[in-house]
DNA sequence: TGCATAATGTTGTCTAGGATACTAAAACTG
DNA sequence: CAGTTTTAGTATCCTAGACAACATTATGCA
């Protein structure tokens, strides 16, 4: 009986993100960030000036959860929200200055506790893994999306 | 530079957790339980009358998660606590009559939610993932604990 | 026996996430 | 142009999770 649970792949899966998640979570406090707010500057490197709408489909989060993350970066100074000129509804989200140090110090965190615990596969067992999640990552976010919309693009 | 942070490997498969909850927990909602509150009772009915700290241990979550969960859980009646007559300190959980038969239908629903993620994998490919998920989450609980211990384990 | 220590469960505080409803503004349509 | 619809962002409410502090109760030890 034990290995009927122990084998739901859902619950799998979710601890491992999950302990992910704390052992990241560790080694960025020194730095005052979460890996959540982490990863959202990581995005804004490389798109300054996004807005929250399309930051959230890039991140595939939700615009609420994004919105409350860039208020609590915005507090501690890491981001700035700047309106558009063009669309009074839009903001435009800027990196603040003198932070790229620090990111590039964060990126090499995430790395070795990527590497940790990955350090119990082989190389090929990594890239089939990285496989594997990439495929399912597609398909249950077509599924997701599909049901999402299904009011609305299915009614009857 | 797309590809350095699509590569990230730790939001990769917190994406594909997270993906799947949402799946689950849309399956779970006609029958009132998320996926967390349905995977504890899914333990209870294997170890009826454990305590929570046994029971929290099992599932890997902290003793405050688990008693909020089955707060949660107690006001819906799918559980009750029974204090120990040994040691006042503990409750026993237990899970209350007549629920089996909706247990049974959520561990269906469970495993085609579960079905419809691993289908763009093969058979071969699913117990490769499995072994290979299995090894990390051995490896990561076991650095979780060394690095929570940390403090009291070696204080200088 | 009496005090120090450990264990059980709760509460409080924080982050993250989803769902829904709302406001303001833009875009579309007749 | 007026009215409708869509879009951007927020507010509100919920679950889940971690961590830390705490009261109560057991246990161990001097």
């Amino acid at each position: 009986m034990e290995e009927d649970y122990e084998k739901n792949f859902g619950f799998l899966i979710h601890d491992v993100a999950r302990l992910m998640r704390t052992a990241y979570d560790r080694r960025m406090k020194p730095l005052g960030l979460t890996r959540s707010q982490w990863w959202v500057i990581n995005y804004l490197f490389f798109h300054p000036g996004i807005n929250q709408t399309n930051l959230a489909k890039l991140l595939d989060i939700e615009r609420a959860t994004l919105g409350r993350l860039l208020d609590r970066l915005e507090n501690k100074k890491w981001i700035c929200r700047r309106p558009d000129q063009e669309d009074r509804r839009v903001n435009r989200v800027y990196l603040l200055d003198g932070k790229a140090p620090t990111l590039q110090t964060m990126r090499h965190e995430a790395k070795s506790t990527v590497d940790d615990s990955l350090s119990c596969l082989s190389a090929r067992e990594q890239s089939q893994l990285f496989d594997m999640l990439h495929r399912m990552r597609a398909e249950l976010s077509l599924a997701n999306d599909n049901n999402g919309a299904k009011e609305k693009e299915a009614p009857e």
